[in-house]
Parts: C-alpha cells; structure tokens; sequence
RNA sequence: GGGCGAGUGGUGGAAUGGUUUACACAACAGACUUAAAAUCUGUCCCGGUAAAACGGUUGUGGGUUCGAGUCCCACCUCGCCCACCA
C-alpha cells in the first residue's frame, strides 16, 4: 500500500497544473463567471509567513469551490510593488528598486505555488511596470479632467522617518502608519502645496450605500466612522467692530442661548485679523507655536489641560443680541467644519472644562434629569432660551435654524469627519504625477499619447532634505515644453500615494494585457463587481479609497457598478503562540516553506489554518494544529488505499443506506458552508463524514463497490479546494484522467438524508426525560401515546397534572405537568 | 468618551428558540510492536452511581417562553475600530 507522502506528490501536481493550464480563465468565457482574491500584496523581501497563508487561502478556497461547480472561476494575482521599503533598501544598497523588486517577486512565485493557490500566473500584473503606471496616470488625468484633482497649499503631515507628506488615513494614533512602533516619534505638520483627489465628493454616497454592502460589519462600521458624517447647521455670529462675519458649525444649534462664547482654531484665518492690540504679541506666539506643534500633540490627550487665549475682541449671539467673548484654543481644528465653533459650555464637556479653567459664563439651556452643576449632553426641555422655552432639543433644533434661516443668519449644513485624500509623495520610487508646470497654462495634465512619465533611472536615491523628491534633482527629465503651448515647463516632481495604484487594479485584473485602454468596458461590464473579496490590514483607507475610484467611474460611464466589492470579509490574524504579532522586526514569522520541508505538505497547512477558527477570529499559532491536520489527510489517503486494495462484493441495503447517508450529509453541509464562508465547521463535517466511513471499514464493510467509491470520490471533491494536492492525487488514482478541480462537484440528492424514523425527544417540563424511534412524519397522539408509555416519562407526569403538550413534527414532543 | 463584536470543557471552537459541549488539540487507557514512533479503538464539563437514574452548568443578576448559550433589560470582563470632529 503506498503511504501519504506530500513530498512525492505536491511538486508533481503544481507542475502538471502549470503545465495544463489549470487554473487558467478564459475571460471571455459563457460559463457564469466568479472572481475573487485577497488584498493586493506587496512583495517584501522577507516574502511570506503563515500569517499570510491564511489571508489568501480563503479566496483560494471560494474561486476553486465556484470552478469546481461549473463557473469561470478567475483568482488574479498582482503586485503593489510600489513603495518605501525598496526605495530605502536602494539608499542603503544602491540596487535600483527595479531590481530588487524583482528579486522578492521571485521569491513569491516560489512560496505562492509551494502552497498551491490556483492563480492565473498567466494575467499577472505588477503596478511598477510601466504598462501599468501608464494607466494610473491615465486615472489621474481623468480627475483632473473632471476636477477632481486639485493642488493646494496647506499643512499636511510629515513623516521624518519616510520624507514624505502623509494623507489623513495614513496616520495611526499620531503616528505614521509605517513606522507606528513605540519608538517611532509622531507625525508632524507641513505647510505644502501637495495635489488631492477630491473623494469627499462622494462621501454622502458612498456612506449612503455601506450599509447594503455584503461585508464584514466590523468593516462596514469603521467605513461610516470614516466618513463621519454629522448633521448640523451652519451660524453666522457678527463681530463686533468688524464687518467680517464669523461662521460657526454646530449640531447642536438647540443650544444657541447657551452659547456664552466663541473659539477660534489658531489657524484661523481671522485671528489675525480681529485681535486687539493688546493681545497680539501673545496670540501670535501661541498660534504659532499651536501650529509648528503637531496637530496630534494637540489632539492626542483629550484629558489634557485646556489651553487658550483671549482675542480682545467680542461676537454677538445672533439670537439675543448678547455680547460673547472670542477666543483661540487649540482643542478646535481648523480641519473640520469651520474651524471654529460656538461653546456651549452647560452642554458640551470640552467647552465646559475650558469655561471652568477660563471663568467663562455658564448658561444652562436645556433642562432635563441631570444635575444643574454639571455639563450634559442630553437633550430635554428648552430653558433660558426666550420664544422657544418649553420645545424639546429636536423641535427647537429645526424651528431656531428655520428662524435663522430667513434673516440669512444660518443654514442646515452637513459636515464630514473625512478629508480630501492627499496623494503628493516626495519620494522616488512610486507613480509620476503626470502633470507638466508651465507658466502661461498653470498645471497640464500629460496627454494619453506622452503615458507613461516613466521613472527615470537614476544614481543616488537618498531625498534631498528639503521638501521635494529626489527627481527634482534629474534636469533632463523635469525640463519638458508644454504640452499646450510648447513654452518651456516642468515636470511635477512628486510622485503618487502608492495607494492609488491599489485603487483600481481589480479593473486590470480583468483586462491585464490591452493596451489601448486601462480595461475595456466589456470585460469590466462582465467581471466587476469583484465577487470576493477579503484583506485584514490596513483596510479602512484602501476601501474607502477604491470606492472612490469606482463612483468615480461609474459617474463618467467607465463602469457599470459603483461598487467595487459585492462580497468582502475581513479576516482575522494569525499571531504568533505568545499572543505577539508576526513580524519582520520580530523575527518570528514562520516561513511556509519550512512547513512544507518537515514534511506536512502545503495542505495540511492550509487545512490547519482553515480549521483553526472561524476565519474573523484571531488565531493563535499552535505548534500541534499541523500535525494534526496531516493526521486526518492520512486517513484519507489510506482508506482511499484500502479501498482500491478491497475485493469486490454486494452491500446489502443498510449499509448501502449508511455510507450513503454519510456521503450525503457532508456534500449538503460543505456546500453550505462553504458558501457562507463557514470553512472550520465544512472541514469539521469532513472529518466525521471519514470517521463515519472508519466507523463502517472497522467492521469489515469495506468493499470495492459503486457505492463505496461515490463516497470517496464526493468527500475528495468536497475536500478539493482545501487540500488540491492530495485530492487530485487520489482522485487520479481511483481511474479520472482529468483534473478533480474543474467542474467536478457532488450533487446533493436529498432523499439519502431523509430517515424513515427518527430519533423525537420526549421532555417533560422542558427536560429531557427520553427518547423515542417513531416514523418520521407520526401524528402527535402516536407520538403522545408512545410518550406516555416510557417509564421514566411516566415517572414524572405522575407527578401533576397534564395540562398541555407542545409538539414539534418529527422532533420533539413537551409534556407540561403541574400540581 | 463613542461605535462594533465577543464571553460555552484543560485548549481551539460547535450549536434554525428544542438532547449544551459537534469537530479537533492536549491528556489518559487498550490493541498492534521485543520496544518506541506511527496507526487503530476507547475514555474525557462538575457532582452523583458499580453502571444507570438523578442534580448542577454556557461571565453575573433579572425578564419573556411549555422550553433560553440563543430573544429582552441591567451589570461585569475582554477584543477591535474611532476619538478634543463641535
């Protein structure tokens, strides 16, 4: 009897699918179509660990379940291999990233296809080829077209560490999302003029449509707290003295009579205006010194002492003509709404603790169960508020604005926590910004026949120390005439965030070799919406930016769907057995590779991982999981040897029924599961469909017989996008010359599940008092009767008396017994 | 502080409002073996029993129900995301 060993076989078969092209999609194909994978990789040069084996043997397992059941099933493969790491590793080394990136892609092909993800290696792509930065620049050039992309001067946040600005979603708890260890220091603010895409645009519909997503809720909340958006009303307060009026944005403007004072952000462009001379030299320093301090200094400690100044200068309260302080505090953001706000000190904690530092009137006006010395948000009853005293917050909300509203005082206003996303990086090693400078014409976007602005090749990649990328420094690249008017221009020198390159490759991944177009509006109008999808990093920022593209699109007609992922699940992590993460740094991923070399095989792997836990949940690396995995792949393997080793005979009908019954339930049960992505309890029904069938050989009923083989071979299929090696293996063995991954699925028939007799419990009060074999489908008084008769039953309905029974057909029945 | 989610054996985890603990890991026992590994078979929530019966048990307390791990309310703990966003 030949033994299981992954070794003899794995390699085998990852050649000859290479070989057979199986896992190749013909992308014009009438089958239904099914494509998905997971978030788009970037290739570092410490290629894979088990972490990562997780990540994409999910999408591996959904695509290769949908080609076996008949679908054009695509798993594309990219790589995002834009990006700092090989850019810092050419200032170290001086191997152009070009080359380096090779390298590591390398090494992936190698650990991608040791784990057998059946990819189609034949439509790879690779955003640092230029064929495919030709066309995110070709994107750009469509924002810009529509003006959604736009340069502005402002201060942005600076990575010391990386050289470049940062966008908004890019910095975590202050810090920067690549180095966001606890040595790292945090992110500062810059004043630069830097390109945005306009993604706010679509904010209000991109929030609109989270909640019919098929996605992961976790995921779906943090997309909403992204976009954030709050409803209010925006106030004009008059200044005293100065004709300029003072826009405030409030979501509460209930609380309009409670508003004893005003704050300004210390950026404010009016602060300079407005102050009193007598207060200049001291505002001036402490907005200065607000605004070189980094804005996450500011924010970061929410308990932290307020700090604050004075302006000199008064506003008044449009409702009631009260004369009211103005100050400048950091606590408020220029970044949001209108970067200052009225404060209502009784209602709002973080106005209350700057009242209570400052001795800043305190005007309770509205009343509700909360104590009068405290400040409280809850709404209530109006008080001190003139005309509108007795209205509920939410009525007196509406009827104040409305009020307001017709001497143009205010107005409803919807504001956004999201911002627009700043693209600019001043680094080398990513997308030009196809844009030429030119003096009459301003900025030109470069025209589609000039793509690509290839990279040039240079020299020294150390940044320059001031604020512009290295390419500032290529003359003969920067100085380009105009695309318009032929004057001498300039070329931008920054390149793009490397996020946008990630933004729409699941639209080339459908279209990976045209070069007229980025993809043609067949193929997208065929294969996307992508129909799964799932990541585990860094996803906030990716999603929201990929929406982006897509409503972009689809607002110009390049798309038919304005989303990009119909289904999308967020995984959990695999960390290390102390609770750690797995990380470079940390030297203690574990390479795959290694796993496979002991001699456990890539499917055991895969089955572990898959088995571990639902797939959302963490995980914690556990050294035993593996081998026991590999225990259970044995046993398929054997029974499947000892099977074709078996002489043949006739079953009788019951065991026929029995092995069928175990067939059966396992196809209906990891169909399901399958598709609900529920793969611990799939490979769980596995397992006891095999321990069914040892259950049967133990008692010498192993034959070679159709029946036998049917249920071998739909286990083997069931198995298949779990464990591809050994399936195709066995499944050739047992006499198929094709692959068991293409189109070969059990078909579920329902009547071997369906018992004649079935086990009805019988409880009495709720409990359970026996059990009883009757015929499915037994009326509720030969059920009842039959009840009754057990002795146990007996014992306890002999203790009251009957006053009701609760029957379930074919399941239970409940004798409810009182005094 | 806000939002989302979760608390079930020694462990990872199962469980359409209907037999709690599927499947596995670890542990223990038996078979095979000169022996070990591998493999096969069995035991494995707590109390109770020779074995049953029986009683208790899904973070805590209450509620709805014939019946609650599951639904509702309050509390405790943990995880993730957001957070001086007006």
């Amino acid at each position: 009897m030949k033994r299981y060993n992954p070794k003899d076989i794995e390699v085998k078969w990852q050649k000859k699918w290479d070989a057979d092209g199986t896992y190749k999609v013909d992308l014009d194909s009438v089958k239904p179509k099914y494509i998905g994978f997971g978030m788009f990789n970037y290739p570092s040069g410490a290629g894979i660990h088990v972490g990562h084996v997780r990540a994409f043997t999910i999408p591996d397992i959904m695509t290769r379940a949908k080609r076996q059941q008949g679908f054009a099933s695509y798993q594309p493969i990219g790589w995002d291999s834009f990006g700092l790491p090989a850019e810092n590793y050419a200032i170290k080394t001086g191997v152009p990233p070009q080359e380096s990136t090779k390298t590591a892609i390398k090494k992936y092909h190698e650990q991608y296809r040791a784990l057998g993800w059946a990819v189609d290696w034949t439509k790879e792509i690779n955003t640092t080829d230029p064929e495919y930065y030709k066309w995110t620049q070709w994107v750009f050039t469509k924002l810009f077209e529509h003006n959604l992309a736009y340069q502005q001067e402002s201060p942005q946040w600076w990575c010391n560490q990386c050289k470049t600005v940062l966008a908004d979603e890019q910095v975590l708890g202050g810090k920067c999302w690549r180095h966001d260890s606890e040595e790292d220091p945090l992110v500062s603010k810059r004043n630069l003029k830097q390109w945005f895409f306009r993604i706010t645009k679509f904010a209000d519909e991109m929030l609109e449509a989270t909640e019919d997503l098929d996605w992961t809720q976790s995921v779906k909340a943090s997309q909403q707290s992204w976009i954030g958006r709050s409803i209010g009303a925006e106030v004009s307060f008059a200044i005293e003295g100065n004709k300029k009026e003072l826009k405030v944005f409030t979501t509460r403007p209930d609380t309009l009579y409670g508003a004893t004072f005003i704050v300004l952000a210390p950026e404010h462009p009016l602060v300079a205006d407005i102050t009193t001379e007598e207060y200049k030299a001291d505002i001036t320093s402490y907005a200065k010194s607000s605004i070189v301090k980094s804005e996450v200094e500011r924010q970061q400690d929410a308990d932290k002492e307020k700090t604050g100044l004075f302006t000199g200068a008064y506003a008044i309260n449009p409702v009631n003509n009260k004369k009211i302080p103005i100050w400048v505090a950091d606590y408020v953001l220029m970044g949001y709404g209108t970067g200052a706000i009225m404060a209502v000190p009784a209602h709002d904690e973080r106005d209350f603790a700057f009242a209570k530092k400052f001795d800043l009137d305190i005007t309770r006006v509205v009343s509700n169960n909360e104590p009068d010395e405290d400040c409280t948000h809850a709404e209530g009853v109006l008080i001190n508020s003139e005309e509108y005293n007795g209205m509920s917050s939410a009525i007196a909300r509406e009827q104040i604005v409305k009020d307001l509203q017709t001497k143009k005082i205010a107005h409803e206003k919807v504001n956004y926590r999201m911002r627009d996303w700043l693209i600019s990086r001043q680094r080398y090693w990513g997308a030009p910004i196809p844009i030429i400078h030119c003096e009459s014409c301003g900025p030109v976007a470069v025209p589609e026949k000039d793509l690509p602005v290839e990279l040039p090749k240079i020299e020294n990649y150390r940044p320059t120390g001031g604020y512009v990328s290295v390419l500032a420094g290529v003359e003969d690249w920067v100085n380009v005439p105009c695309p318009t008017c032929n004057k001498p221009g300039k070329r931008e020198t920054d390149t793009m965030d490397g996020y946008v390159c990630s933004s729409w490759y699941f639209l080339r991944y459908v279209d990976p070799t045209n070069s007229e177009q980025a993809w043609s509006s067949a193929r997208s109008k065929q294969w996307i919406p992508v129909d799964f999808y799932n990541g585990g990093d860094h996803a906030t920022a990716h999603l929201l930016y990929a929406r982006f593209f897509m409503r972009f699109f689809h607002s110009i007609g390049l798309v038919d769907s304005p989303e990009p992922f119909k289904r999308m699940i967020y995984h959990g992590k695999i960390k290390a057995g102390d609770g750690s993460v797995f990380s470079k740094s940390k030297g203690n991923g574990i390479d795959p590779l290694e796993v496979i070399e002991q001699g456990y095989g890539a499917d055991a792997i895969r089955l572990y991982e898959m088995f571990a836990a639902p797939v959302e949940l963490a995980v914690l690396w556990d050294e035993q999981g593996i081998p026991g995995a590999y225990r259970f792949l044995n046993r398929v393997w054997n029974i499947t040897q000892e099977f074709l080793a078996s002489s043949e005979e006739q079953l009788d009908d019951k065991i026929t029924a029995d092995i069928r019954m175990i067939e059966h339930k396992a196809i209906a049960k990891v169909t399901e599961d399958i598709d609900g992505v529920l793969f611990n309890t799939a490979i769980a029904a596995l397992m006891e469909a095999v321990n069914g069938l040892y259950k049967l050989k133990g008692e010498g009923k192993l034959k070679k017989d159709d029946v036998w083989q049917s249920a071998i071979e739909s286990i083997l299929m069931l198995l298949a996008p779990f464990a591809p090696h050994i399936t195709d293996e066995l499944w050739s063995q047992l006499g198929h010359d094709d692959s068991i991954h293409i189109d070969h699925w059990p078909t579920l028939n329902i009547d071997y599940v369906t018992l004649d007799t079935v086990t009805f419990v019988v409880q009495v009060n709720g409990k359970l008092r026996a059990q009883i074999q009757l015929p499915k489908d037994s009326e509720k008084e030969v059920v009842l009767t039959a009840a009754k008769e057990d002795e146990n039953v007996k014992e306890y309905t002999a203790k009251g008396n009957l006053v009701k029974e609760i029957f379930i057909p074919g399941k239970l029945i409940n004798l409810v017994v009182k005094d």
